[in-house]
RNA sequence: GGAGAGGUUCCCGAGUGGUCAAAGGGAUCAGACUGUAAAUCUGCUGUCAGAUGACUUCGGAGGUUCGAAUCCUCCCCUCUCCA
């Protein structure tokens, strides 16, 4: 078989390749003409908090991106607008274009911490998007049918439950599709969930008479909840941006069911060793010691050594043993009697009274180390003494 | 256009005149325990207030009533069936 290697690095971690024929035609086309394949990964520029899920296929891309291909970015300006209807995701105002250019700058800020920038082609959906007209749009929309569409679970459940469908919904595989005649992609990358999506966009290129994308689909990365899809709107989310300490805590915070999970789809650690790793689990090992490892494996992509080793550190201190971590942001007081519930409010721990009475009356708080339950505890303070509000709420007192 | 169902606190979902700041579940947060920010168990969860108090909340606006999430009117939105 012809491009053996290729095609093993590039099945590695995938979960369906639509379809592997059509790829290695592509691979070895590629090779014949010295032209590039043009590898498709849309992006929804209305946030801009990258994290671990978005960068299995990402990672994907790089692969490709090593082996000489170019990876293309698209912005999806147009199809923001609707919201991801075969997620769940709901409509969204439109975004004006500064926010648009400012969140997907952002966004690629972080994805170049995977991606090589010179194989790299951002495109915004608005190139073709914004110019084409009504008769453009109906002729795009007369290349699907209903049934196509009710034939995906997510439309027709949500038909057969009743729940609302708008027709500017149906409206975003189609311009999804669209975008891959727009940019030739010969190749588009996406989670299970964009199965639909990215085969609209293989209809709608053999409609224009173009060679079929393929579709190479990554597994969903479940979230640090260890049930849900990793994603922003429920907070189970590992972020490029989070700080080394927080990424490792994070990884730390899993489920255990979850790291062969994680090793596979999140770290770079080879099959082979994978398969190690599930031996030992197998055998009894304490599952922190593995988990440990792949917090390390994880920080490590995105930061130095030197900080992966701190993260770790400050981990072990502040949860192992349970000392106090050493970086405590400090907070600067006038008075020296001070209201407690009053003090969590104004350092910001706590959002409300409430919240700080409830904390207080939880057992949670503790001034150098003296858990106080009284909710209306007056305290007085020194400088440097150290409030402890829950497992990773510290402030220490500075006056002014 | 006609007939019917429905919009409840972060989410799901009970609740049809007072005992409702509103059952139950989920999620979050905290405590215990531990092997970790895992698992398990327990507790809290509208805001303000130094108790049993005040204020805001049940799609929106009015109204009836001593009193409404619960009744009436109008409006907005969603769904089903018919055309």
């Amino acid at each position: 078989m012809a491009f053996e290697q290729e095609m093993k690095l590039i099945s590695r971690g995938v979960e369906e390749i639509i379809t592997r024929e059509e790829l290695e035609a592509k691979f070895a086309k590629s090779a014949k003409t010295g032209r590039p394949l043009r590898v498709k990964y849309g992006i929804d520029p209305t946030g801009c908090d990258v994290h671990l899920g978005h960068l299995v296929p990402i990672r994907k891309m790089r692969q490709f991106q090593d082996l000489g291909h170019i990876g293309v970015i698209i912005i999806g300006d147009f199809t923001a607008q609707i919201g991801d209807p075969t997620g769940r995701d709901e409509s969204r105002p439109p975004l004006t274009s500064e926010q648009v250019i400012k969140n997907s700058e952002k966004f690629m800020e972080q994805l170049y911490t995977v991606l090589k920038p010179e194989k790299t082609e951002v495109r915004y959906q608005s190139e073709w998007f914004g110019k084409m007209g009504m008769s453009e749009v109906i002729k795009l929309m007369s290349k699907f049918t209903l049934a196509q569409f009710m034939a995906h679970e997510t439309f027709r459940q949500r038909y057969e439950q009743g729940l609302s469908l708008g027709m500017h919904e149906i409206l975003y595989p189609v311009l999804q599709g669209y975008d891959s005649v727009a940019i030739e992609s010969d190749i588009e990358l996406g989670a299970t969930e964009q199965k639909f999506n990215i085969l609209c966009g293989r209809d709608m290129q053999r409609h224009f008479g173009m060679e079929q994308q393929v579709a190479i689909l990554s597994p969903i990365l479940i979230g640090t909840d260890g049930v849900q899809k990793m994603g922003k709107s429920l907070n189970n989310y590992i972020a490029i941006f989070d700080s080394p300490k927080d990424k490792y805590g994070k990884v730390m915070s899993i489920p255990d069911d979850l790291i062969l999970n994680y090793y596979c789809y999140a770290t770079a650690v080879p099959e082979e060793e994978i398969d190690k790793i599930k031996l030992e689990l197998e055998s009894g090992i304490n599952p922190m010691l593995i988990k440990k490892r792949l917090a390390r494996e994880i920080v490590s992509l995105y930061h130095s050594a030197a900080e992966t080793k701190e993260a770790e550190e400050a981990f072990e201190k502040q949860f192992s043993m349970r000392e106090i971590p050493d970086d405590i942001p400090e907070f600067i007081i006038g008075e020296s009697e001070y209201k407690l519930a009053k003090l969590l409010v104004d350092s910001k721990i706590c959002a409300t009274n409430g919240e700080a009475k409830r904390l207080i009356q939880g057992g949670a708080v503790s001034v150098n180390g003296n858990k106080i339950t009284a909710f209306d505890a007056i305290i007085s303070l020194q400088e440097g003494d150290v409030i402890k509000a829950g497992k990773r709420n510290y402030i220490k007192i500075k006056k002014i």
